[in-house]
DNA sequence: AATGTTTATGTTACCGATAACTCTAAATTA
DNA sequence: TAATTTAGAGTTATCGGTAACATAAACATT
């Protein structure tokens, strides 16, 4: 491997003047830099990151840890992400925690011994928090997407999941419904917590009776057996006429088990749910849902990171950007009015 | 930031006694081993990759560069590559080129001066050759994925294309179809040739007239300006009765480009594409597709690649896998037979 | 008892870069 | 002309680890 030194001793000249030359720093002449560059062409020399990185004590690098690598609403943020950083000369390192706590863990260890920058992170939930106190202890600035975790202040990009729980049920009554079911993720994520926050206001608000029956808690991510879904189903009684998912991947395995039972959406059930489906393989898009603004999560996100970064103790309080999240109506409701 | 010499001085050793517990080498006592990790406890020490990749030459870090992180066929292999890496130790970087020749080119930059150890890379075309010369005079070794590129040599993980258009074929004339029109990539990517030829001998072998009017070379990317599709609509007269997309993307923008005419598929027009849409978006999948192994792509790809970097100079010659891809019969062909 | 081995640990040099300081000759100033 | 400044380099130490060699004490062997 060609290093600063080859060039140094093919140039004739010492490895700090090659430096210089590298990082336009300090006086060199034209005759000088020219001679340097030429050589360092000829030797196909390139800079070695880690050796730079170990004295100037900062890596360059970014990760980003989301927790489900196949949902386009992750997919679209890190689009976001890698713009962002990709903007600032940032190089980014990614990982997929898949809803698991123990993977988080695991990628945390790399993301410290890596001496990153920065992390991008949607927590897993909750239990994160003993997570996030060992970045916060090892001083590794940090963003979170997406969740909140309690007991850990922090920059943070959310989603109005309240507001968004409100506008759906809004929908759903002004379509005629009146038995309105949730299927949330787990308790423990806090869009989880604030989506059936927002629905239980709502129902009440529109008069209509709220059963815990009617709401089921599981995991935001797919699942192999549909089981659940299935006995949550045959628990209601009676029927409820429309149910909103948590998220995208709770609409889709909803949807799964109701094609099994050869009833239609939105004939016999309507649906709606959060973020949409994939961004373009939609041709002719059919589920109402309430879209969040998923790339801008990430390139918002990032920005913030970056900043944190870059002003290091003089960037000031944490912020908190909460960015709206829009209804989009298409054909999955019926009017039953 | 605690280093080993923090945990030296604290635990009464050398730097190299501390260095020996952690890596579980040479010989150490239990009590002074006891002792290390007790004080590596109390200080929080994370040992710095930075440092040892610096020494050891080696960094642990694999890249992964793919063309479209919005296409589900690459984050499906993402996540296969991301499970290989992760099994084997290894930490994965990633970009996305977006089928853009200099964004490849700016990655590139980043694999040389990050010391990677590997590189899993889909191409973005033949004029990819270049890049791929660099890796090999830096002695990088990298593994190709989707894409051949003449005139480098290298291990490889490919589908059939050519077989995968046979079969498209094959069943579009089952289906009683005569006039066939095929929407393509560019030509400088080997899997746009490559289908494109399996589609000619097939279209010869059935007996079918092959015109090029009914054929469009594009890009196999997204766009936001469907005019070249509609202008390529409006060229074929007769009008085709079936259309094979040459992957996913292009069968998305061309059911686009229909649904603005009031056209139906299957029953004004039928279409075929390579690729799966979304991995789970699709609720019940409609689309008739040449399925490939996405998951398997980046998953042994990544495993070749790791043999590769493992074994070195004995690693013996290339390497090339195919996978067989399968047809998965839907909705989108109408019988006109 | 003298010597050879083994075990446990320490010393030194180096990986490839940069910061901070030093030095020299030429240019500028008094 | 002498003193001072400055442009254009070079020297040395350092970042945080590890390999290779060195060493001291404990144990085994003849």
């Amino acid at each position: 491997m060609v290093t600063i030194y080859d060039i140094a001793a093919k140039a004739n000249v010492s490895a700090m003047t090659v430096s210089r030359v590298i990082n336009n720093t300090g006086r060199i002449s034209e005759k000088t830099r020219a001679k340097v560059k030429r050589v360092m062409e000829e030797l196909n020399y390139v800079p070695n990151q880690m050796a730079r990185s170990l004295v100037l004590q900062r890596t360059n690098l970014l990760f980003l840890l989301i927790t489900d690598i196949t949902n386009p609403f992750y997919t679209t943020l890190a689009r976001g992400a890698e713009d962002a950083a990709k903007k600032h000369g940032f190089r980014l390192l990614f990982g997929n925690s898949d809803e698991n706590l123990d993977k988080e863990n695991e990628y945390l260890d790399t993301i410290l011994k890596t001496r990153v920058d920065g992390v991008l992170i949607a927590p897993t939930g909750d239990a994160s928090l003993p997570h996030l106190e060992t970045l916060r202890r090892h001083a590794v600035p940090f963003v979170l997407l997406d969740r909140e975790v309690p007991g850990m202040e922090s920059d943070i990009v959310l989603g109005d999941g309240k507001e968004g729980a409100r506008q759906l049920v809004k929908h759903l009554t002004e379509m005629g419904h009146r038995r309105i079911a949730l299927i949330n993720g787990s308790l423990t994520a806090s869009t989880a917590r604030q989506r059936l926050e927002g629905f239980r206001e709502a129902m009440k608000l529109n008069d209509l009776a709220y059963s815990d029956d009617y709401v089921l808690e599981t995991s935001f991510g797919p699942r192999s057996d549909l089981s659940e879904i299935e006995a949550w189903l045959d628990r209601m009684t009676p029927a409820p006429t429309a149910i909103i998912a948590g998220n995208n991947v709770l609409a889709v395995e909803v949807m799964r088990t109701l094609h099994g039972r050869g009833l239609r959406v939105p004939d016999d059930l309507s649906i709606v749910c959060f973020d949409e489906l994939a961004s373009y393989a939609e041709i002719d898009p059919f589920l109402t849902v309430i879209s969040q603004q998923a790339y801008q999560f990430g390139y918002l996100g990032m920005q913030m990171l970056i900043e944190r970064i870059q002003e290091g103790e003089a960037a000031g309080p944490w912020k908190k950007i909460v960015l709206p999240s829009e209804l989009l109506v298409r054909r999955s409701v019926k009017n039953v009015g």
